[in-house]
DNA sequence: GCCAACGTTGGC
DNA sequence: GCCAACGTTGGC
């Protein structure tokens, strides 16, 4: 199977590139929706690269670039009651909700600005351009991300 | 901080 | 199963 390339939103007051550059390694933990749980539990896969997506920042848009490291397992966040994450719904047995973990790659110089994901040709299609795209994270094609990696090292 | 768009919840 | 109300996301 051709290998899939995905677009990962945080807000950088959560989590920042700056953040998985320090840590080399994170648990991308608290995704608490159904679409994106299918994608972190069934498709994604280690070496998977990662548009690292900063949203609610100024400017939002892809500040970096990551992979997945490990492959979807239960985010046991959902069963700890103090957690900010907690589920009371999701069970340990058959867990609701899944994670990934991501390996730092690279933090580009500049963030590529959504405004300027939607004025380049052949990013018309990316999903994150969409207006009301909420969906936190997105299949990219690899003509998109190697546009986007083109970009970012080149502001 | 505003507010439009979206996903989820819950009454019926 | 419909759909209104609500909470959240996220650009601006």
């Amino acid at each position: 199977m051709a290998k899939q390339y995905w677009l990962m939103k945080c807000e950088p007051e959560a989590y920042a590139i700056a953040d998985l550059e320090r840590d080399g390694t994170t648990c991308w933990e608290g995704v608490r929706n159904y679409q994106a749980r299918n994608t972190l539990r069934d498709t994604m896969k280690v070496g998977d690269p990662v548009l690292f997506y900063a949203s609610n920042a100024k400017p939002s848009g892809v500040s970096g670039l990551a992979e997945v490291s490990r492959a979807g397992y239960p985010d046991h966040f959902a069963f700890d009651q103090d957690h900010k994450y907690y589920d009371g719904k999701s069970d340990p047995e058959n867990p609701t909700w899944y994670m990934v973990d991501l390996r730092f790659v690279e933090k580009f110089p500049k963030t590529v600005a959504l405004a300027t994901l939607k004025d380049t040709p052949g990013l018309e299609e990316m999903m994150v351009t969409k207006r009301g795209m909420r969906l936190s994270i997105q299949p990219v094609t690899a003509k998109e991300y190697r546009l986007v990696r083109k970009l970012g090292r080149n502001p």
